[in-house]
DNA sequence: AGCCTTTGACCAGCG
DNA sequence: TCGCTGGTCAAAGGC
């Protein structure tokens, strides 16, 4: 399998085991300059934010970017596209990157990326409905970190800091493969995939053809935990694509070897934990993947056999459930309402949530009636984020709101889930009725404050754009 | 010592 | 049947 790899870079000889492990360094590539070979889409989102931004949190994020200087343009690696929010948007690769990652870190029972993995899977789920051909078929580490995961783990991932939560779906710059050794090359390293907080033990790797990184496979190391994965890398050696196959028939293990070292007991990075790098990009089975969790997150959705379903992989599924418990119902799977209880109950135990036990209404400018339901103290912001839910009965649509630690009106608002009901007349103002579609569309993420580093994104509306980024102005009223 | 990675070999599926 | 590709095994060595 790898047979040539290895062999062709490096000219190896036939022996099979080499006392060196051979390192390709292939010849130093232009980041942004002109000419000379464009970064991948995998690569720009990651440079977006890679360097430049150590930011801890999106309140570091924002309060960076608000004191730093717009980005320099970006280009896809298709030169046919512009980097155009279009684009981006129809990617959700770029979801995966940096700066929306950091988006979506929040405790909205599942963990942003996770919520962002829903609304990917939204919004392929939308475009498979629609007929559309999903551009990217879409996430990796984290949709399938989602599956594998109840509402309920995702809760305690999220309200128990002590995990490795803001690990997942992102990756140290070695364990994508490609690490700075002396800034004018890049040295491509045997690496891992992102940790996902389970245990891999890598079982093979295969040459691919046209490219310069063979794919790896890596198993589960969980006692008959089944869940196999397929990584690919793009062409600049960042991970382009992770298959999953099967679910995981246990818990996340609680340690993982590096999230010691990279996360305190809050779970917060360490001052000297390594950058993130996100793990992104197409999945093969993403839609597999998704149409379940699309399935019993948003319980109103009809089920959908999306078209990249493979049988192999249902089959997959069904065997691990057997395992689970025959014919009892997956205990991981619940709706809404049970990871509501849930929540309650983790956030009773979880100091770092501070829980309103008064009934708090609050009017968010949107037109929705929202209940605060918890508030949370993010590192170096003296601004909390806060946690609101739709108090229209049976509406389970709950809303993030983070402000900037440097500016308490520039706000990032999260949505997640749907709502089955209309705006309340008494908000349905102009202004509010503007707004109100994004959320009443799909799962959103609502930016509001336009950050500079999207202030060259086009978010222009597109009825196939069922993820919409907004950029909007917002008084809060908390 | 145990776990993990590497990697040549092997097998299956497909055209 | 052959060649190609994807997936996996398992020995050897590294950490």
């Amino acid at each position: 399998m790898a047979t040539g790899y290895w062999k062709e870079e490096e000219d190896c000889s036939n022996s099979k085991k080499k006392n060196k492990r051979p390192t390709i360094t292939p010849p130093a590539r232009q980041l942004f300059g002109s000419g000379g070979l464009s970064p991948g889409p995998m690569t720009l989102v990651s440079r977006f934010f890679s360097d430049e931004s150590n930011y801890q949190s999106f309140s570091q994020l924002l309060a960076g970017a608000m004191t730093s200087p717009p980005p320099p343009p970006l280009f896809l690696e298709d030169e046919r596209t512009a980097f155009s929010p279009s684009a981006f948007l129809n990617s959700p690769a770029a979801f995966f990157s940096p700066p929306f990652l950091k988006i979506m870190q929040s405790p909205f029972g599942i963990s942003h990326q996770q919520a962002l993995a829903q609304v990917t899977a939204q919004a392929v789920l939308a475009q498979s409905q629609m007929h559309v051909q999903p551009e990217y078929q879409a996430s990796a580490e984290s949709l399938a970190y989602h599956q594998s995961l109840t509402q309920d783990e995702a809760l305690q991932q999220q309200l128990a800091p002590s995990n490795s939560d803001p690990q997942s779906a992102v990756v140290e710059p070695s364990e994508v493969g490609v690490s700075h050794s002396d800034g004018k090359h890049l040295q491509v390293q045997p690496s891992v995939p992102a940790d996902d907080g389970y245990n891999w033990r890598k079982y093979g790797q295969k040459p691919i053809k046209g490219s310069e990184y063979p794919r790896s496979y890596y198993k589960c190391t969980h006692l008959n935990c089944l869940v196999k994965k397929k990584v690919e890398r793009s062409s600049d050696g960042q991970i382009a694509q992770i298959v999953y196959k099967n679910e995981h028939n246990h818990e996340k293990p609680h340690t993982s070897r590096r999230s010691k070292d990279a996360t305190d007991v809050n779970g917060n990075m360490n001052s000297h934990a390594k950058p993130e790098l996100v793990v992104q990009g197409p999945a093969g089975n993403f839609a597999n993947q998704a149409s379940e969790n699309v399935h019993h997150e948003y319980n109103q959705a009809a089920p959908i056999h999306l078209p990249n379903s493979s049988d192999s992989e249902e089959q997959g599924n069904a065997d691990n459930r057997k395992k689970g418990g025959d014919d009892e119902p997956n205990p991981k799977r619940r709706n809404v309402g049970e990871s509501e209880v849930s929540m309650s109950h983790k956030t009773v135990t979880e100091p770092k949530i501070i829980v309103q036990t008064r009934s708090e209404v609050d009017l968010l400018d949107d037109g929705y009636r929202w209940r605060k339901y918890g508030q949370k103290v993010v590192k170096g912001n003296p601004h909390p984020r806060s946690y609101y839910k739709c108090t229209h009965a049976g509406c389970n649509v709950r809303k993030h709101v983070e402000r900037a630690p440097t500016d308490s009106k520039a706000v990032i608002t999260t949505y997640e889930g749907k709502h089955n009901h209309e705006v309340p007349a008494a908000r349905n103002s102009s202004h509010n009725a503007a707004n109100n579609s994004a959320p009443q569309m799909k799962p959103n993420t609502l930016v509001t404050n336009k950050h500079p580093l999207l202030k060259d994104m086009d978010f222009g509306n597109n009825d196939r754009r069922p993820v919409l980024l907004q950029l909007k102005e917002e008084q809060l009223v908390v």
